[in-house]
DNA sequence: CGCGACGTTGATTTGCCTCAACGATTGTGG
DNA sequence: CCACAATCGTTGAGGCAAATCAACGTCGCG
């Protein structure tokens, strides 16, 4: 890979970090240095069951499914990450114990990785980095608080009308098994949604 | 209210926020000035649907649910607060925009609550609080993904016995009406599962 | 004391799952 | 690049989990 393209990738994790708080160059130069960059293939996966998760990571193209699997085996999407999200076992990452959680490649990816102590040096030199990645949690909160709701007040069909109407993105270029697994219910009854709301119009 | 009551209640704010982070004296001076006591009555709201949140709320005693309305007008929990813990609708915090939640008292309460421009001015002045309040909602966010796990891979049953044992102290002080509101099921349905239960032992 | 919230039970209905089967895509290894 | 395999989307029959509606006794609070 050429190395102005890892330096692009660099800008686009740099343009999404300085929304909010924008950085100086001190700060520039140490996010460019402890960030990483690697690919990811379709089916790769940057984490496993039971590993411990080592790293932040910012998804600079492709797309990730994080998941759990349950006693019957089966999967279950907590998360997406396409391009300029975030994706990370915080539980795991954070107490530095194992996780219970997959993160896996849907797509071919690019991603940007940061380790913990890293960003712990990040955090201790740099306090800016406490504001940035302070927000980024809360708006994922944020969206997590929604989908809860949805989760205990509304039906399948209205979940997923919800969902291709706020990710119309990741609706067209996800396959529907993992649209399912993420509203928590089967592909079989996703599609019988599909076709009673196609027949509504 | 006596004068060292209110110091008592700003000690366990204190001890609450010292924990991660140990605060200095200028810090812990500022936090004392900025967050303001308030007493709540049984059914008395913090936030009505529609208005904008102002604070950040900490609980000093008592308990507190964090609700919406559906368009059939039924009650959805999507939180409980109790003491030491923090309850505030931060999409509507952030944004500034009315919310679309209610936060009622449960139980008669003492809470101890900051203004956004206030929490700002300490973000900016003292780093160390971006990093106490990051760490707060870090844990929030990983309560809160565990329970769309649960959502969308757990039969009600399930769920219900991850409630009682994961958070047994509001489990016998709570309701279970709102423990079935929370869950996403119904109370006659709740009923139901606590006398499965009750049979299997 | 009386009223409203609470917990429970039962009958019925509905939303969603399970299992099985099928063509249509898609991706991949040879 | 093709051929085969795997995944995907869909349909249908049957079953189970959970909602709905109605009714009732209890309790705590005002």
């Amino acid at each position: 890979m050429a190395l102005h393209e890892e330096a692009k990738h660099k800008e686009l994790l740099l343009a999404h970090m300085s929304a909010a708080f924008p950085l100086q160059e001190k700060e520039i130069k140490e996010l460019f240095l402890l960030f990483t960059e690697r690919k990811v293939k379709r089916r790769g996966f940057i984490l496993h069951q039971g590993d411990i998760c080592k790293h932040f990571t910012f998804v600079v193209s492709g797309c990730f499914k994080m998941y759990a699997i349950d006693q019957a085996g089966k999967e279950h999407n907590l998360e997406f990450a396409a391009e300029n999200e975030w994706v990370s076992d915080l539980s795991s990452f954070y107490s530095e114990k194992p996780g219970s959680v997959y993160i896996e490649a849907i797509e071919p990816a690019v991603i940007l990785q940061i380790t913990r102590p890293d960003l712990i040096y990040l955090y201790a030199n740099y306090p800016k980095f406490n504001s940035t990645f302070r927000i980024i949690i809360e708006r994922k909160y944020i969206e997590l608080q929604n989908r809860v709701l949805q989760n205990i007040s509304a039906t399948a069909e209205e979940r997923y009308v919800n969902f291709i109407t706020q990710y119309p993105a990741l609706a067209s270029r996800l396959p529907n098994t993992q649209i399912a697994s993420y509203l928590g219910i089967t592909s079989e009854f996703l599609s019988k949604v599909r076709k009673d709301l196609a027949h509504k119009r």
